[in-house]
DNA sequence: TAGATCCTTGGAGTGCGCTCCAGGCAAGCG
DNA sequence: CGCTTGCCTGGAGCGCACTCCAAGGATCTA
């Protein structure tokens, strides 16, 4: 049994990401497949995220083929994170390059974090007002319904 | 002096859309750049939507231009809303469809609506969850500079 | 050792939501 | 009358975030 790269991986869970495969830091290797088995994204998204500077240094076997160790599952925990707030990928590079640069760009991973956090507290703010005029909407229908049921009776 | 279509309605104004130049009901009269500049969208834009069925027949002057109600502005409204719900445009269509059917699709609008509030929901938890993501990075990174702080001192 | 499956690469393709262009009509103004 | 500005149309183009392809090498199972 295989995992392939097509996998739909919204219609089998309904939950995220399983998560619960991991094995024990000092024997963390993982493949490109078991990767995109963890974390619902698929082996291709992962090889380009790669390559536009989305990820650190991945490690390789032998001949090649990528190891991913625990480490690599945080951070694309945290990408995750990031890209449902709908940062754009850009951005996240931009963060991943400061995180390679070193401790001394601490501050501004700081700022840059907090930044989005901002944003995050303005989209949920929009969020819940769409839900009040979602919620005058369904009221009105269901009080529209609650008509058409009388006038049947 | 004239709204033009590639204004960055962004970089003007912190709020959302004006929505405070409205005519009253009767005399509701808008030309396509006065409805971009009430909705924050470009008159392209505007065109598009009516293109793809996201629009009620919108009026037409004698000489066929454009003249949107009020009854326009507060569809587009909604439109803004679902739309910061992440709700595709082809989902919108198809609520536009059921509205222009008539009364007998109330029961189905009722459901998508409430599928929509559901989404929404979802999306405030996955907020939510990362929310809690960057406030640990964010005292993380707090906490390091303060260290750095007391370092230097 | 054969055959199936998995992994590699650079580059091309896809779907969405706009965004813009060319060419032309219409209205207001000096 | 000419000039500027606004609006019209169909269709092409763009940016983002993937998504896939072709050709070939690696690894696993019988």
């Amino acid at each position: 049994m295989t995992v392939t790269e097509t996998t739909d991986t919204r219609t089998d869970t309904c939950a995220g990401p399983p998560q619960g495969e991991r094995r024990p830091d000092g024997k963390d290797k993982y493949t490109i497949s078991e990767v995109a088995a963890l974390t619902g994204l698929t082996a291709h998204t992962l090889r380009w995220y790669e390559r536009i500077g989305l990820m650190p240094h991945i490690d390789r076997s032998h001949t090649g083929q990528r190891r991913y160790t625990n480490r690599d599952l945080d951070w694309l925990a945290l990408v995750g994170k990031l890209r449902l707030t709908g940062m754009p990928v850009a951005d996240m590079v931009r963060y991943a390059e400061l995180v390679r640069a070193g401790d001394h760009t601490y501050a501004e991973r700081f700022e840059l974090l907090k930044a989005t956090r901002e944003d995050v507290l303005a989209r949920i703010a929009e969020l819940q007002g769409t839900l009040a005029v979602l919620d005058r909407k369904i009221s009105f229908y269901a009080d529209a319904g609650r008509a058409l049921a009388s006038e049947r009776a």
